[in-house]
DNA sequence: ATCACGCAATAGAGCGCTCTCCCGGGGCGG
DNA sequence: CCGCCCCGGGAGAGCGCTCTATTGCGTGAT
């Protein structure tokens, strides 16, 4: 192989100065003559240098890396790691957040470490990620609510920020979106198109942000005099939109007007509607929740209620940075608004 | 805060015995007394000790970290940074080559920090992370044969393995699939239909895995006295496949029989054939590529060529691994073989 | 009883960087 | 003209770990 890399030391007898100089140049910090400043940009450009990282943070106790995990239930199979993952990643929602979170550290220079806690054991690795000092801190995403997690997060003082409320405090930031008027803006598009058998398909009611979602559709429509709402209990996947639209079908053949909880259920549900001769929207209306790439992708291409998930999951990653700054020292909740978008399916 | 966290001789203390006993029992090296063994175990929990990885790494020159890089051309706009992001996992693909990934790295305790480089700049940013000893080497998924990264990685000298072979020779590992074999297939399928009007959607032609599966189809019709095949070039996303399958259409109304380079396109081309009144399959036959999520997701199911992605990405990240151990220091390159998934479309 | 040998455990020298402390010299006020 | 301060630059002490060289000790052969 090649010699050794180039050290500090290699630049600073090259330059004929000090280690220290070379390292305030590298730095940019502190005055330093810019004649020899020259001198050394120029012995480094030579050794071809790049500091080296470990050394660095042996020093400075920072990795300038940020543990980015999804977390969550996952099956506990041999296969399960990365079916995990693989099904993590078949959601668009998912690459919007990674887009958002990129998005920040890139500017700044900070690297994102994939992780994946589906699993206790997967969970402890990450406390063990970050107790080596090999990432600042995590940004976790969690696909359930009472994901343990964050409290392990919290406990161990690590420095993370979630992307949703938990379902019991922690103090730990976070962002979300006000899932209760997603849901409302979702009811009243219905209602004012005239509906009057309105139904849901809610995500899994583990998830806070199912629940919020179904109580906020729930709410508005006994405000508006309908204090019954069929339900059916998905999964935020394809396959389970189909299945709950099917049953709501079976036991409300009347009804003209739906909400899923997501789009890929929405998709689903529009599915089943044409399959058994409903139009959409002309029959049945359908909105769905997310504005993902799916809402534009599908036939007819879905109203949805938006979520600006690039936005919450930049401002994720914000306030992880400023709370490693030490900038930001209080624990903080942001959360957004949602709007809706109306296209074709209602 | 809390005060800093135990070191190795803190537990050595604790313990009663040396820092380097300590360092053995945590690697689980060399021969230490089973009883002393026991007594840095305990240590160590009432310690709570972790080793700090930067001090490992800066003796041991190693991080236990990949670059896994995805590589192409993206906008240079503002939000290109993490429109590309977006993008990139906006398709299915790559979720599904992240999930191999890490279904090999996890067991091995290496992990994957995400890179981009879209940019000359980014990619100068991948080969710096490298040169620091940030990651031990490279795992880079091209969207584009052209793209320079692979040749500036074995300029430098840095450890690295391709998904998908790089347009012109570059003395890296790399894993591939047989696309012309997968074309073959595909037109063997439209042709044993009885399909006698065939016409394809390419993927974007500086890709060499599209001029691939162009190059197959066209072989495998030639072969059956089809010498002239209707082509529309696309961009591998759902609304290249729409314009594409409606420009084709414009041109042969006649065609029977759509050969799509992907399931995206695919199921665009399903959408503009059944806008158009065409069934799908009894009028048009239509196959797609890939074998992703929305092959089974979108109606009617595609037919299509499936990729092993999961195992092709997993076989990507052992090359990396085996040349990192020094178990394999030849260039290796492994081809895998696409079969045929049957369902509704074709 | 003596000595060579092997094995467990220690001492200590780095790995490459940052950062504090210190020094020397030039500018300026008294 | 002298003393003080400030600023550019250097020396050197670590950061926490690994690993080589070395010590100490018990064992078996002589």
């Amino acid at each position: 192989m090649s010699r050794r890399a180039p050290t500090l030391e290699d630049v600073a007898r090259e330059a004929g100065v000090s280690r220290a100089t070379v390292s305030r140049v590298v730095n940019g910090i502190r005055n330093v003559d810019p004649e020899i400043q020259e001198l050394v940009r120029r012995a480094i450009g030579r050794t071809g240098y790049a500091p080296n990282r470990a050394a660095r943070s042996l020093v400075t106790r920072r990795t300038e890396t940020v543990a980015l995990v999804v977390s969550g239930a996952g099956d506990t199979s041999d296969a399960g790691q990365n079916a995990f993952a693989a099904r993590v990643f078949a959601d668009p929602f998912f690459g919007r957040v990674v887009g958002g979170i990129v998005g920040f550290l890139r500017p700044r220079s900070l690297h994102p470490v994939l992780m994946f806690a589906e699993s206790a054991e997967a969970r402890e690795e990450v406390l063990t990620y970050l107790r080596q000092g090999r990432a600042d801190g995590a940004l976790v995403v969690s696909t359930h609510s009472d994901d343990p997690l964050p409290a392990l997060l919290a406990d161990a003082r690590l420095p993370a920020v979630l992307f949703a409320r938990p379902s019991r405090p922690v103090p730990l930031s976070y962002v979300d979106l006000a899932h209760r008027d997603g849901a409302h803006l979702a009811a009243e598009h219905l209602l004012a198109r005239g509906c009057r058998q309105l139904a849901t398909i809610s995500g899994p009611l583990d998830v806070a942000a199912s629940q919020e979602r179904l109580a906020g559709f729930r709410d508005t429509l006994a405000r508006h005099g309908h204090p019954y709402v069929p339900v059916a209990e998905g999964g935020f996947t394809l396959d389970s939109g189909i299945a709950a639209m099917a049953d709501l079908l079976d036991r409300h053949p009347g009804t003209d007007g739906v909400f899923a909880a997501n789009d890929l259920m929405a998709q689903g549900a529009c599915q089943v509607l044409r399959e058994r001769g409903r139009r959409v929207p002309e029959d049945v209306a359908v909105v769905g929740f997310d504005d993902s790439s799916i809402a534009v992708t599908c036939r007819p291409r879905l109203t949805t209620v938006r979520q600006p998930v690039e936005e919450m999951a930049a401002r994720m990653a914000r306030l992880l940075d400023e709370h490693l700054q030490g900038v930001r020292t209080e624990v903080t909740s942001v959360v957004f608004e949602p709007e809706l978008v109306v296209r074709e399916s209602a």
